[in-house]
DNA sequence: TTGTGTTTTACGACCTCC
DNA sequence: GGAGGTCGTAAAACACAA
């Protein structure tokens, strides 16, 4: 069992998301203008992002952003700015310093949790292929007061809201943590699990995220259902995940909107909707074209799934085409663009 | 308190693409 | 061959009714 890092203390049942004055949002924590980027997206998803930010930041508790009262027309990247300086930036910092590199960083005036503590233990099952631990260091992560927010959990059925129902859940804050060596693999002898017992070690056979890692990943999720190389390594770095567990996380994600959808779906299978896809608009492979051009135009990928592309022979001509056109979008040209791409 | 259902991490198998 | 995609699934974490 995992009894190790349970700590009941640190468990408090709440029946309203985000009390008031209970979080703060961090000193450089921009809330995301997802409309200004999804604009093409489907309605539930613009519900979805309505309830995003009045459950977040509920009148009253929180004082919204300049920025998110008054979308710039600009950047996309204003999001992407709250935490992410420059992988090489010690996390600690990042965390606690507003980032003004696009000028967005006008919101805010709040005292800043200590994000560290909000963080989770780092990753205890790695594998080796994707050890990124990023920092290096695990963190003290189990402060009563580290987590960002607690709150009771919806129902699963309350349809438009279930994007971010992970939201309204109790903090389960950051297990005290036995310390990620990057000696730990998959095939540890110490590992256990019902596959032939090389796949999940056992100390822990999963982590729980905290509610700041969950929120950023959904607000990263949000922009783009698909995440790059870059921001990837970014998130794992500002998140203290590894990069594998981005990777899996977009892809638990995905797949928990594609049970929901087809949940709603059910009877009727969507053919060629352009809807907010229940399958990737571009083929899994045609990501690695779209990685490369991203990164020498150091700008990530948005909207890709804006368009329906589903024919495998078209999605590579497809890809550059939906690369020029979304060249001409202002909200590409400030991308994180603004952010010098790191050398690869 | 316990039983049960759901959600969340994490993985393996298999696929496509370069 | 490696990367990342989906799909299916295990098991922990969690909610909630009885």
């Amino acid at each position: 069992m995992v009894s190790g890092y349970y700590n009941p203390l640190q468990y408090q049942k709440h029946t309203s998301a985000y009390p008031p004055g209970n979080w703060f949002p961090p000193a450089n924590y921009a809330t995301p203008h997802p409309q200004q980027f999804l604009s093409d997206v489907h309605e539930q998803h613009q519900a979805a992002l309505t309830y995003y930010n009045q459950t977040m930041f509920p009148p009253g508790d929180w004082h919204a952003p300049d920025t998110m009262q008054s979308p710039p027309t600009s950047h996309h990247g204003s999001s992407h700015h709250m935490l992410y300086q420059s992988p090489a930036t010690n996390s600690q910092t990042q965390l606690n310093e507003t980032t003004s590199s696009n000028g967005d960083s006008n919101h805010n005036s709040h005292p800043t949790p200590n994000l560290t503590e909000a963080l989770p233990s780092p990753p205890i099952t790695v594998s080796g292929s994707e050890l990124s631990s990023p920092g290096g260091a695990p963190v003290a992560a189990s402060s009563p007061n580290g987590n960002i927010g607690s709150h009771g959990r919806a129902s699963p059925s309350t349809d438009k809201n279930v994007y971010y129902d992970w939201m309204k859940k109790p903090s389960y804050p950051a297990q005290p943590t036995p310390v990620s060596t990057g000696e730990e693999t998959t095939d540890s002898a110490a590992s256990y699990g019902s596959r032939n017992g090389k796949t999940r070690t056992k100390d822990k056979y999963r982590v729980v995220y905290s509610d700041f890692q969950r929120l950023e990943l959904e607000k990263e999720y949000c922009t783009a259902r698909y995440i790059t190389i870059r921001r990837k390594s970014e998130l794992a770095t500002s998140l203290q995940l590894s990069e594998r567990q981005v990777k899996i996380w977009f892809q638990n994600r995905r797949a928990k909107e594609r049970k929901q959808q087809k949940k709603r779906d059910d009877p009727v299978p969507m053919m060629g909707a352009d809807y907010m896809d229940t399958k990737p608009k571009i083929e899994p492979g045609a990501h690695h074209l779209l990685h490369q051009m991203q990164m020498h135009m150091a700008m990530p990928p948005m909207g890709l799934h804006h368009h329906g592309l589903h024919h495998p022979h078209a999605h590579t001509h497809a890809l550059l085409q939906q690369s020029q056109h979304h060249n001409l979008h202002p909200i590409h040209s400030q991308m994180p663009g603004s952010v010098p791409t790191p050398p690869m």
